[in-house]
DNA sequence: CGGCACCTTCCAGCCGACAGGAAGATCACA
DNA sequence: TGTGATCTTCCTGTCGGCTGGAAGGTGCCG
């Protein structure tokens, strides 16, 4: 399989795919007489199992060490875990992030909306947005 | 007031500074007779603003919009709560797909913890992670 | 007058995950 | 045989928010 099919198969672009490889994500495929890079089905597997871990948040340095893991044949998924367990905690925190900032801006809507018009006439301040609702 | 002690004040780099003036989020100041850039107090109100407006994870483009609203005396703070309701929306969306992620990954981790580890020994799949997931 | 901290400009690089495009080879089909 | 789609490599650019460093000028203290 050539790497237009791969792509379409697996649901990315040729850019994607060498750029995976240029990364070591996936393995140098063997070639056409014509160089070509030719490939077997397993890979759009791979290039699938990618796409769903990115999904969840992962980077593709930890994808990349997770298929590592795999490439090996560990016999243990201990990193594998170790490693989401690591990433269900900063997402965690970034969850906790996003929704204090999102407490913090609907207080400044709120603010805005109960404002007098008129108060938003100083050139020099604006009432939504102070230093000192910090 | 020279770079460092605006900087400092603010509680950011020099480095920031100058670049802020380079994106036009702070007008340049004057110069020294030396060619020292000379900053009044107002400033550092400005960069605690951007620096405030930042936690609340608007990016410094938003932030400048909202200042070039501030800075031509806009009689109307509409713009600005537009600007914040949109970005409320964003954050909302943002949040709903982490917590997804976080509910995909839990259930990965539950599955890799209810794993046989002898099953983990296939060197060619790996039970944690796999493309039928998805 | 020496030395050191601070200032200036400008250019380069970093992170992540690709996308764009040039220049040339090759393949498939009519 | 032509032509258009697909393939190759390689280099550059993108977004956001800086940071690092080189090379040189200035300010102040003792």
């Amino acid at each position: 399989m050539k790497i237009g099919e791969l792509a379409d198969l697996a649901g990315v672009t040729t850019k994607t795919v060498r750029y995976y490889e240029s990364i070591g994500l996936i393995a140098e495929p063997e070639r056409t007489q014509s160089g070509y890079r030719d490939y077997g089905v397993e890979v759009v597997e791979r290039l699938r199992f990618v796409r769903d871990a990115q999904a969840t948040g992962l980077t593709l340095a930890e994808i990349s060490s997770v298929l590592e893991l795999k490439d090996t044949g560990s016999t243990s998924c201990s990193h594998t875990v170790a490693l989401l367990e690591r990433h269900m905690t900063d997402l965690d925190e970034q969850i906790l992030r996003l929704q204090q900032a999102r407490e913090d801006l609907s207080a400044l809507a709120g603010r805005a909306a109960s404002l007098d018009p008129s108060s938003c006439t100083d050139p020099n301040r604006c009432q939504v947005i102070t230093s000192s609702s910090a």
